[in-house]
DNA sequence: TCATTAAATTGTT
DNA sequence: AACAATTTAATGA
């Protein structure tokens, strides 16, 4: 298995732009602003394509940017105190996240690296604040993704003690397909095999094997390069007794 | 637009 | 981990 190396041959700021249309167009908290606020949201908003393996965000770095994924597959890891990752968590696109470490102006407590080639949005510490400061749209949305993602992690580490591998690869999937933090994502998930391998911390062979498996009770349809859900239901309780 | 080739992903052992 | 089979992407006429 290959690994997944840390390069940096250009720095993130230096590459970042101005986003597109269509790219702005799949921001989806852009639409719930006033327009007032929505242009100063846009003016300070900038996108940068991040390669696989590239770290956005590392353990201790002062956060200066609210991140969102416009498209590609993100992994966010926790590392423990003797530098063991422990948890992890994928980010399909239309995800947002660093609200957290932003709101209290601290530094990152994740490290978030690119699992393959990813349009990353970003906006400002100020800008955040400034909206978050005046506009009560975006004060819902920010709570509603805090608190979807408080449930996320306190699944996630009920994942983490699930010792059957089907089990896992489900409750996962299941995750990376939550409407509300990931609404990019639709029906259809754009990840390998390989790439859940590395999110959910099995090889992939065994991820193939799971795959199947679901896809035989009726759960998911396996594509070529991605994953169609048929029972998100089926999927979060995968495991769970009753 | 179509045919050919290379690259990526999946299926299997 | 290795290999074959399959699907997509890239290339050029």
């Amino acid at each position: 298995m290959q690994e997944l190396l840390v390069s940096s041959p250009i720095p993130l700021r230096a590459r970042a732009r101005v986003p597109e249309a269509a790219e702005l167009a799949g921001i989806g908290w852009l639409a719930n602003l006033q327009d007032e606020d929505r242009a100063r949201a846009i003016a300070d908003l900038q996108v940068v394509t991040v390669n696989p393996g590239e770290l956005l965000c590392r353990v201790g770095k002062p956060a200066t940017y609210w991140f969102g994924v416009i498209d590609g597959l993100l992994k966010m890891s926790n590392d423990t105190a003797m530098g063991v990752p422990i948890t992890f968590t994928g980010v399909p696109p239309g995800g947002w996240f660093g609200e957290g470490t932003v709101i209290k102006r601290e530094v990152y407590r994740y490290n978030i690296q690119a699992l393959r080639t990813s349009l990353v949005a970003g906006i400002s510490v100020e800008t955040f604040h400034w909206l978050l400061d005046r506009s009560i749209p975006f004060n819902r949305f920010v709570m509603q993704q805090l608190n979807e993602r408080l449930g996320q992690f306190i699944g996630a580490r009920e994942i983490d003690r699930m010792n059957d591998p089907d089990a896992r690869v489900a409750r996962s999937l299941a995750a990376l397909f939550h409407p509300v933090l990931y609404p990019g994502v639709g029906t259809l998930l754009r990840i390998t095999q390989q790439e859940l391998g590395y999110l959910v911390g099995l090889s992939r062979q065994r991820v193939n094997e799971a795959l199947h498996s679901l896809q035989t009770a009726g759960t998911i349809g396996i594509e070529y390069g991605g994953l169609r859900v048929l029972d998100l239901e089926q999927l979060r309780h995968h495991g769970k007794a009753g």
